[in-house]
DNA sequence: TATGTTTCAAATGAATCCACGTCAGCGGGATTA
DNA sequence: ATCCCGCTGACGTGGATTCATTTGAAACATAAA
């Protein structure tokens, strides 16, 4: 991969995290006046949740343990990821779901731990909140911090169980999303560091800072123009990469996800082509042609159904449900675009 | 040599998780009667 | 009152894996002839 262009592709990428943060210090604060206790972290994607909870853990220096929920989205494989991470060692798999729990129980009382719980949603979809159960009731409560971050809910107290709420108690920390002002701030930044002699004009990045404040939306478009041209950046070339650059976004965000929440992305894509509002039936009809033809097995409308939700929960998609009316009980979805 | 004991790996068994499919009930606005 | 139609929760299944136990035979040790 060439990246001439670049002198350092590195500041663009979404997941770098810089040591300077950008006005996201009374956020730091909260967090780090909290260690000994339970926090829900909410907010737009994009905003720094993840980033800032990093970056303040390391700094109080407390043991940490990052469980991205979107991979591991039962109890089992998130004690797994939990016990591999404390422990240091590759657990395998044919332990009974309390055999675990009581693993994880006996090396959590020793060293005093932050759990940081990252994509929340998918866990509490998929499993249910066994694990949040299970974790809030571990004896020796002082020595556990559990950090739940989740772009789609600011509360979780309808999602779970009242006994688990009642024990769990997190205090919420608000992500606001940054404005056109302070993604443009951190846009010059990155570009300074990232781009070589290859300058960017001003509107252009004001152009990007005012079209998203999704941060990792912002850095992948900048990449990908930076990439395209090897003369100046100007607006009208950002304006003409926008498209293709939010693909690229889109990609990143499903390459965790299954072949088939690709494909089914790529059918509302096509869908999107000939109307605004698509119906759930006709998107599980036009999967199951693209199924044949790139020769997959199609999955059961009940397993699509619930892969639209993960669309819906990585905000590529909106879906307004409908509980009657013409057309029955249904999903309406948009796509979404910048 | 015959007999008892230890050892260790391979074979077998029993249990795990979970992605997925099937089933059936349901919801409530629009349409119709 | 009926239609619409996929949402949704419950549940069963099969496959891939795992740990735990048993098996079996070799290796070794001991004692008797």
């Amino acid at each position: 991969m060439s990246n001439d262009a670049l002198k350092d592709a590195t500041p663009l990428k979404p997941n770098d995290l810089p040591k300077q943060l950008v006005d996201r210090q009374t956020e730091v604060k909260k967090l780090q006046n909290l260690v000994k206790g339970n926090a829900l972290i909410h907010g737009p994607k994009g905003t720094g949740k993840t980033h800032v909870t990093h970056l303040s853990l390391e700094e109080t220096g407390v043991n940490r343990c990052y469980v991205p929920c979107s991979q591991y989205n039962t109890q089992y494989k998130a004690l797994k990821q939990i016990y591999n991470n404390l422990n240091k060692e590759n657990i395998g798999d044919g332990y009974h779901t309390s055999d675990l729990q009581r693993k994880v129980t006996d090396t959590l009382q020793s060293i005093e731990t932050v759990i940081v719980l990252d994509e929340i949603d998918y866990l509490l979809l998929n499993d249910g909140d066994d694990l949040l159960y299970f974790l809030s009731r571990v004896k020796n409560t002082e020595q556990l911090g559990i950090v739940l971050i989740s772009s789609n809910l600011s509360d979780i107290q309808n999602e779970i169980e009242e006994r688990t709420y009642s024990s769990l108690q997190p205090h919420r920390i608000g992500f606001e999303p940054y404005d056109a002002e302070h993604t443009y701030r951190i846009l010059v930044e990155r570009a300074r560091l990232a781009l070589k002699d290859q300058s960017i004009q001003r509107k252009a990045l004001t152009y990007i800072a005012s079209t998203t404040q999704n941060i990792s939306i912002g850095l992948q478009w900048l990449k990908h123009a930076a990439e395209t041209t090897s003369s100046i950046i100007t607006e009208s070339h950002v304006e003409t990469v926008k498209q293709r650059a939010f693909t690229k976004y889109a990609g990143t965000q499903l390459s965790q996800f299954s072949e088939h929440h690709q494909l089914l992305y790529q059918a509302i894509n096509e869908l999107h082509q000939e109307a605004e509002d698509i119906q759930s039936g006709t998107i599980y009809q036009r999967y199951t042609q693209l199924c044949q033809t790139y020769q997959e097995n199609t999955l059961s409308q009940r397993r699509v159904s619930d892969y639209l939700k993960h669309l819906e929960l990585l905000n590529l998609i909106h879906a307004e449900y409908h509980y009657g009316g013409q057309h029955g009980k249904t999903r309406k979805i948009k796509i979404r675009t910048i």
